[in-house]
RNA sequence: GGGUGGUUAGCUCAGCUGGUAGAGCGUCGCCCUUACAAGGCGAAUGUCGGGGGUUCGAGUCCCUCACCACCCACCA
């Protein structure tokens, strides 16, 4: 084996090798065993969240595949309508051109053109990270496959009457010129203004005053209302309003909308520009003014001289006119939120248009029911409540944008408008008796991505079709995504699945937390502390970084306090850890239920981990010599080969345990503990003795060789599903000393608690040794003796047990403790002057003379005796509250008195050590 | 307005059904002991956000307050 870990020279060549032989395919003979990837924006790069999420979704899936399931790890990409149309857009606008120079078909036919061109960064990051992923079932959105599946999914919507068309408000952006889905509304407080305007009464009788946060859509409005209880205001309802401006006479209604105590008590109405105002036209069947063109410019609609100008412009003018004509009673400092949109960041318009609606309730009510019957199940469990509380008020999804890019809408128009819904044009003029003569004319608009990405789970497996696949691997086993994606994705693949497949997509939903920097920070581009995965496990130097993080800022004047911040975050840049530790990392963080800072040393520890991992394979190969050396014969099993299985099997059962309950930090931290605390630290010096010794027995070497191997061999492949890429390279030099001839540790079973059983005996007695060996160093480490200097040792008050034990173990004790000599002081004889360390009963001496200052034993001592004393108190006042005794369960109790005997009896014996030292100190 | 999560060692976080406060990183000693200095051995470190309650016993259960995140819905 190579001296050094070196992740970079090892990963590339590794991956390359399972993907070439096929081995990611589904192939076990157990169970079926599926995950569906969330497929990431095509053109885009993955993130550190997708980082993390693809180490869970590969640890399941190499775990699954090793257990002998039935594997399939589906990935594929999403065709992100919005996103993607924005980025060709702004690559056309930096040649100086617009989206509307070319035509559709010729826009279209460019996105295609940079999806081919950058749709390989995302599967190149994919393989790095070594996700074991099928290829051979990679999927797109607007595949053709998937595109079948929408139209088929969209058809047989509309003519169950759960797709319809209707002109109502919407969420209209107008700087992308497209309607957007409730979802897709972020709420932004700002402090804006609150005016109050007189509007007139019509008889001349006087005014009322109603308050606005939008004067400008005043243009638009066509009623007052009040509360019908308003007492203020009862005689005006029925009264005109001559609308100032405009002048146009509106109608006082009355209308239980109203709250009568906020500010005056009187609502302009304006049904085209607001969705509440909307509700109140239609209950009075008033008029909808729209005085916005499509870009939220004034339109025809207002006087000539409001006509052009933006809504914001318009705005002002409003209220200087109104102003000018005494008209403004006030304004008030007034905090409130506005609509966004989530892509372009425009102040989006309730608008009036014909949109597609997905009708809701009748999809989401089985949705609802699966997971009240726990046929879908939610990890961490809290996330059921978020999901019912949306779904409970979900509101029919507007699933029409006006894009170029994206599945287009099946439905035609004939001249006279009629709408006719097919799977393509030849199919509704079959359906609907059109013939040639009839001219028809296709929807403009597409559908909203969440559309296609809704039947990601049965459309990759190709849906409608009745395929194997599908068959086998629907619903998946487990779906793992962020929260903020709930009500985007998860929900409507839980209505769609129920609807067209008549059962869940998934069993379960882990809901990972967001990867944040390491303050608590969003990673964004804007904020410059985006992380690029492979930087981590690459590494970059600190200009490339720099580089990085301030280009194509869509705020260029950020990039200096990025630059300066980069600079001192990373003064050196980020060194390489490779893929490993960046997995383990991930796995070791994925606590549940909250947001991960990232923290970069973390990975530096893990990397260690490796490091460490590598070393210990080192010693194993020097250890072993070529597989003759191992040799066949009698073997004979050491205590520490006994132990070290036993202990194997313990974490393999944590594991396990862990891994059905998602906690990956469980599996993480008990592999992490075994490896190096237990392996390393332990079985592997257990083995020195024996391997190193000239006297020890060939049937003892090879038996300490063989469980060596066996269990360097195990332990990959218990590492592997975290870790794939070190433990295939280690395993595939073990794994033939360990007799095992497959292909790639991959495909190797993984290993059950089962196959190693707890061995009571073997981890009494190393436990024993490892006190033991504890002990001794404690008194080195006290005594400032350095490792190196051999010691006499005396054991005072041994039982036959400690005594049987000494002799059995000396080797080990000899080795790790660093022992000279080892001897049994007889009961009743006088103790030399020592330093000391308590086993129980029994008491290690290490004696004095000439080795040991007895100053700092002395010392050490005093600390020993007022921290036993501490705990003894503690013992002292518990036992003796009656009520304790009496109340708590015996065993607690029980448990107390014992401990409190153990302090009486440790602190009694340092107390005579501690004697002892002083005697000798008072001496000198 | 409704809801969720959080507040534990200098930092980042675990602590299951209440029963001796843990890990990693960092810190401090001593060691280049032939797998590993990306290491070994040893050590220190906490009024578990505040207050109250239940209990023999509370980081853990209940109430309350404070602060920090986030989600949903919003009265112009």
């Amino acid at each position: 084996m190579e001296k050094v870990y070196a992740p970079h020279e090892i990963e590339r060549r590794i991956y390359e090798r399972w993907e070439r032989n096929g081995w990611f395919a589904p192939r076990g003979t157990g169970a079926p065993y599926a995950i569906a990837i969330p497929p990431p924006n095509v053109t885009g790069t993955l993130h550190m969240g997708h980082a993390f999420q693809h180490t869970l979704m590969d640890t399941l899936t190499r775990y699954h595949r090793m257990r002998g399931d039935d594997t399939l790890w589906q990935p594929g990409t999403d065709h992100a309508g919005i996103a993607t149309q924005m980025v060709v857009e702004r690559q056309l606008n930096a040649e100086g051109k617009k989206r509307t120079d070319l035509s559709r078909d010729e826009f279209v036919a460019r996105v295609w053109q940079w999806k081919e061109q950058s749709g390989g960064t995302i599967s190149a990051q994919m393989r790095r990270l070594g996700d074991s992923v099928d290829w051979s079932r990679d999927r797109f959105t607007m595949d053709a496959g998937l595109s079948r599946a929408v139209v088929e999914v969209f058809v047989r919507l509309y003519e169950e009457g759960l797709i319809y068309r209707g002109k109502r408000l919407v969420n209209w952006d107008p700087v992308l010129l497209t309607a957007v889905s409730d979802l897709e509304v972020e709420q932004e407080e700002v402090e804006g203004n609150l005016w109050h305007l007189r509007y007139p009464l019509a008889d001349g009788s006087g005014h009322v005053v109603v308050a606005t946060t939008r004067p400008e859509t005043m243009l638009g409005d066509t009623a007052v209302a009040v509360h019908p209880d308003d007492e203020r205001y009862r005689h005006l309802v029925g009264k005109q309003i001559r609308l100032p401006l405009a002048e146009r006479e509106i109608p006082i209604i009355a209308d239980s909308y109203v709250d009568a105590t906020f500010g005056s008590g009187c609502v302009k109405i304006t049904p085209a520009h607001d969705f509440n105002d909307y509700e109140v036209g239609q209950r009075h069947a008033l008029p909808m003014i729209n005085v916005f063109t499509p870009r939220a410019a004034m339109n025809d609609e207002v006087p000539p001289r409001f006509r052009g100008l933006d809504r914001f412009e318009a705005r002002k003018r409003v209220i200087a006119e109104l102003e000018a004509a005494g008209l403004l009673e006030k304004v008030e400092k007034h905090k409130h939120s506005v609509p966004k949109g989530d892509r372009s960041g425009a102040v989006l318009e309730p608008y009036l248009t014909d949109q597609w609606y997905v009708k809701i309730a009748p999809l989401a009510a089985p949705a609802i029911a699966a997971v009240e019957e726990g046929r879908t199940r939610f990890v961490p469990e809290n996330w059921t409540n978020t999901y019912f509380q949306w779904m409970r008020n979900i509101r029919d999804w507007c699933v029409s944008r006006q894009l170029w890019w994206g599945h287009r809408i099946p439905a035609w128009y004939d001249d006279a408008g009629n709408v006719y819904v097919g799977r393509d044009e030849p199919d509704v003029r079959a359906k609907h008796g059109l013939g040639a003569e009839v001219a028809l004319r296709r929807d403009e608009d597409v559908l909203d991505t969440w559309f296609s990405s809704a039947l990601w789970p049965f459309s990759t497996l190709g849906w409608p079709d009745k395929t194997p696949e599908l068959a086998k691997f629907y619903p998946t086993s487990v779906l793992v995504t962020g929260f903020d994606i709930i009500f985007f994705w998860v929900a409507r693949m839980m209505m769609m699945g129920l609807k067209f497949m008549g059962d869940v997509p998934f069993r379960e939903v882990y809901i990972t937390g967001l990867i944040r920097d390491e303050h608590g920070e969003k990673m964004s581009k804007s904020k410059g502390n985006v992380i690029d995965p492979l930087d981590i496990i690459d590494g970059i130097d600190l200009e490339a970084l720099v580089a990085k993080r301030t280009s194509g800022l869509m705020q260029p004047q950020l990039a200096p306090q990025i630059e300066k911040n980069t600079r001192k975050q990373f003064p050196e840049g980020i060194p390489p850890h490779g893929t490993d530790a960046l997995r383990f990392t991930f796995a070791a963080l994925a606590a549940p239920s909250h947001d991960i800072r990232f923290d970069l040393q973390r990975v530096a520890g893990y990397r260690n981990f490796c490091n460490k991992l590598w070393n210990a394979a080192r010693f194993v190969s020097l250890s072993l010599g070529d597989a003759a050396s191992i040799g066949t014969g009698p073997a004979e099993r050491s205590l520490a080969d006994r132990w070290i299985r036993s202990r194997f099997g313990r974490m393999l059962e944590q594991v396990e345990n862990a891994l059905r309950e998602y906690r990956f930090d469980y599996v993480a931290a008990a592999l992490y503990e075994y490896t190096w605390y237990e392996f390393c630290d332990w079985y592997l010096e257990l083995t020195k003795p024996i391997l190193q010794d000239e006297n020890a027995s060939d049937a003892a070497k090879r038996g300490t060789r063989q469980t060596l191997a066996h269990m360097l061999e195990a332990l990959q492949r218990a590492l592997h599903p975290i870790m794939p890429f070190i433990t295939e390279e280690i395993w595939r030099f073990v794994a033939p000393l360990a007799g095992r001839n497959g292909p790639t540790v991959m495909l190797e079973p993984y290993p059950t608690a089962q196959e190693f059983a707890f061995d009571a005996e073997a981890e009494r007695e190393i436990e024993w040794v490892r006190n033991f060996i504890l002990g001794v160093r404690q008194i080195r480490s006290g005594m400032d003796i350095a490792p190196s200097k051999k010691l006499p040792v005396i054991l005072q008050n041994a039982s036959p047990e400690d005594v049987a034990r000494a002799t059995q173990h000396r080797a080990y004790l000899d080795r790790l403790a660093g022992l000279e000599t080892l001897d049994i002081l007889p009961s009743g004889a006088t103790a030399p002057e020592a330093a000391t360390a308590l086993m129980g009963e029994l008491t290690i001496l290490v004696p004095l003379a000439g080795l040991i200052d007895a100053k700092a034993e002395v010392e050490r001592l005093e600390k020993l005796i007022a921290k036993t004393r501490d705990e003894l108190r503690k013992t002292h006042t518990k036992l003796a509250n009656e009520k304790f005794v009496n109340n708590a369960p015996k065993a607690v109790v029980d448990q107390e008195r014992e401990r409190q005997a153990e302090f009486q009896r440790t602190l009694t014996s340092l107390e005579t050590q501690l004697a002892r030292v002083r005697r000798l100190l008072d001496r000198t």
